[in-house]
DNA sequence: AAAAAATATATTGTGCACAATATAAATTCA
DNA sequence: TGAATTTATATTGTGCACAATATATTTTTT
């Protein structure tokens, strides 16, 4: 057997399944405001930008329009965002944060903190595997 | 703007955009193997273990039967491996490798190292992830 | 042994994540 | 100005990831 291609050997398989550990861990959270994961990232830079064009949001969010048009077409028949044209250039779609949307912000609130609380790591661990991550994404 | 929900403040969304950088990263290497990640994940088990339960490799991967069972149809697709029954529990599912299967493995060999060549961390912080992620997942 | 409970895997349905491609509008160039 | 190119988003198709549930077999209990 070769050592490199043995499991244990590997540094993104723990990376892999840590991520997918962290979105379950936040489900039953966000299931309080019927939110997926993708879907509460997207809420919270819409909550500091009130309206954000679908570039951009996809330049924050680290995600394509093949994954966000479908997402905010979601969040729109939830009635938490709208979908409108660029002023200027109609091949822009501006997503605007609507009243229900602004709404739900406070009840999301504690999220952050109650999940952190699941957390088998402390916040200097939480820190240190942030600052990794950072640097991987650069 | 509440501190809590920036998304600058966030602990996990990098970890989950880390997540997606790495899967994508691996994504040229293994088409020359036509393997996805969770693919080559349960492929790396089976090249260590020439056979395993589908509960084991559920154990190991972190992943459920949801996402196991059609996993393992499409490598079973692919005559990598082969599905059995348990012999004593009918139950069980038998997975084996297929003679194509352990073929494979020299043409994986050099993947570790070609992935690790285009990471922006060095092996020092590779291993420092690894160990928080692993802690996380403890 | 028959009924009840537990166990292993499979199925169903939803929502990503992304590559590849399409569409349509804006910009640049001839 | 008209054609070619670029840009922004949408669409299509594949394969996860998982909750919820179903199925079938085994084990335990009565």
């Amino acid at each position: 057997m070769t050592e490199s291609l043995k499991l244990s050997s590997q540094y993104c398989f723990p990376l892999y399944s840590a991520a997918n550990r962290v979105v379950r861990a936040y489900r039953p959270f966000l299931k309080t405001i019927d939110l997926t994961y993708p879907q509460y990232l997207a809420m919270m830079v819409l909550w500091e930008e009130e309206s954000i064009l679908v570039g951009q949001l996809g330049k924050r969010l680290n995600l394509d329009s093949g994954t966000l048009t479908p997402l905010l077409k979601r969040l729109e028949c939830k009635q938490l965002v709208s979908r409108h044209r660029g002023s200027e250039d109609e091949r822009e779609r501006l997503i605007k944060l609507t009243s229900r949307g602004r709404a739900l912000q406070p009840l999301a609130e504690e999220i952050p903190k109650q999940v952190a609380g699941c957390m088998k790591l402390n916040l200097d661990e939480l820190e240190q595997l942030r600052q990794l991550c950072r640097k991987l994404l650069d």
